[in-house]
RNA sequence: GGAGAGAUGGCCGAGCGGCUGAAGGCGCUCCCCUGCUAAGGGAGUAUGGGCUUUAACUCCCAUCGAGGGUUCGAACCCCUCUCUCUCCGCCA
């Protein structure tokens, strides 16, 4: 959610911002209903005051043993006057919180404009594309050929986007989150945490999951109200949902392995083959907490982090800067690591690293205590994949394949897979 | 799943339907005294919002787990829900 203040001081820059997504913004019904908003909120709690003032005066006469029927028939027309008010009031702000939370953060001031992908920016590019002196085959055909990879029977068992690892091959991907979990902890700062998968409507609201893209989840549940993560960030950022957090404590940096469950409405036809795109993959996320000021220098910090998984694993990538229209709904400014995929000729992302300044903070309510004014203020929360557990497998696979259709595994996978050095 | 108890500010803990946004204590901050690993005295110390061109102060509104209700007036009475604790059952 956006700071309201701004709304009303710099109606016009607000308008630009979000012109810059294309987000088609009304200032003119925004203006209506903040008129009415604070037309309806003076006369309320004037006539709260005025209940209030009159109902502590019958209180005190009544006190001295006075007669106080008169005051209460003054007070008698009030009842109804207020129940109005304050009814008319709440439908305008119920009216001002769909608006608001309907409405995409501002981006950074860095972020390239640009309505689709192709307006992207490319940061830089890491590592040797593998040249193969045969045809490198695609992971879904890798997978087959080691009878490690199974879409139907994925298929079976749910349904089509669902896919069924088994042997070497199960075991990689878990070699892969296990690396990623013991890197981030031992090398760059950060907490494991354990968290439910199920999340309720009031965390998914927290991190702008919800009310606008309910499509995109997996009701699990209706008493309670319970939907399966999209991605960790949910459980972990609502850590400190309603928390003021100690400036000492600061900044917070999570790490956390879950699966991730996406309903993929709207993806029809897109990435059908293979396990680029599923309902259900891991991954491993990292979530930091940090004092606003310190969030960009935190938003390259963490994008590193990611990075130094790939880096450890020799798969090339490159650096992508978000364009305007490409940046998620919550997020400020996001960078994408795209990882090489010799299978697919392509780069293709494997890892989203955003930087949502108080975005989120506000929705949660997310705060620190900031010693230099002693008042709460919205800390800046960001978050990246470090990485999606999935993609890094058929990265692997596809990058390390040999002539014969193996798998080497990466040198820093070893002490991860039991002595194995090849998938055959 | 069954039975019972509870939910108040950073923590503990009072709270009669009206003068309680909340006694008292602890903690914390500042000041004074003292002067040295003690003690004492004083002041302050929830959050969100509104009004004001902006900000601070004053002021006003809301919040004592959440949501309804009764009432001129609710932390206090009634209803529903959530969570926590104890006991029983079940259980990876």
């Amino acid at each position: 959610m956006l700071d309201p203040r701004l709304f009303r001081t710099d109606l016009d820059f607000v308008k630009e911002q979000l012109n810059r997504r294309s987000f088609n913004f009304n200032p003119e019904s925004y203006v209506e209903l903040e008129a009415r908003r604070k037309d309806v909120q003076v006369k309320t709690q004037e006539l709260q005051n005025e209940r209030n003032s009159r109902s502590k005066a019958i209180g005190q006469a009544k006190g001295k043993g006075e007669d106080v029927q008169p005051l209460l028939d003054q007070v008698q027309y009030l009842g109804d006057a207020l129940k109005a008010a304050e009814s008319e009031l709440e439908g305008i702000q119920a009216e001002m919180e769909t608006l608001m939370e309907g409405i995409p953060n501002i981006l950074d001031e860095v972020v390239p404009e640009g309505k689709s992908e192709e307006f992207n920016l490319e940061i830089s590019r890491w590592g040797d594309v593998p040249e193969f002196d045969f045809e490198p085959k695609d992971h879904v055909d890798l997978g087959a050929k080691l009878k490690g990879i199974d879409f139907e029977l994925g298929a079976k068992i749910a349904s089509s986007r669902f896919v069924v690892l088994s042997g070497p091959l199960a075991r990689l991907q878990r070699a892969l989150i296990q690396l990623m979990l013991d890197m981030h902890v031992a090398e760059h700062g950060y907490i494991e945490t354990y968290v439910p998968f199920l999340a309720n409507a009031e965390s998914l609201r927290g991190t702008g999951q919800l009310p606008k893209f309910e499509a995109d989840l997996f009701k699990a549940s209706n008493d309670p109200v319970l939907y399966l993560i999209p991605t960790a960030e949910v459980p972990v950022t609502n850590r400190v949902r309603d928390v003021i957090v100690d400036a000492k404590e600061l900044p917070l940096k999570y790490v956390c392995h879950s699966p991730c469950f996406r309903s993929e409405a709207g993806a029809y036809g897109r990435d059908v083959r293979g396990m680029i795109r599923q309902h259900q993959f891991e991954k491993v996320e990292l979530v930091q907490i940090v004092r606003p000021e310190d969030s960009a220098q935190a938003h390259e910090d963490l994008t590193v982090h990611a990075e130094n998984i790939l880096k450890k694993l020799k798969l090339p990538y490159r650096k992508i800067l978000l364009c305007a229209g490409d940046t998620g709904f919550s997020s400020s400014k996001t960078y994408d690591l795209e990882v090489w995929l010799p299978g697919q000729g392509s780069y293709r992302e494997i890892s989203s690293c955003s930087n949502f300044k108080d975005f989120q903070a506000r929705r949660l309510q997310a705060r620190w205590r900031n010693p230099e004014t002693g008042k709460p203020e919205l800390v800046h929360t960001l978050n990246g994949s470090g990485l999606a557990a999935g993609r890094a497998l058929i990265a692997v696979m596809e990058n390390y394949q040999d002539a014969e259709g193996r798998v080497r595994i990466p040198e820093a996978l070893l002490p991860y897979m039991g002595g194995l050095e090849f998938i055959e």
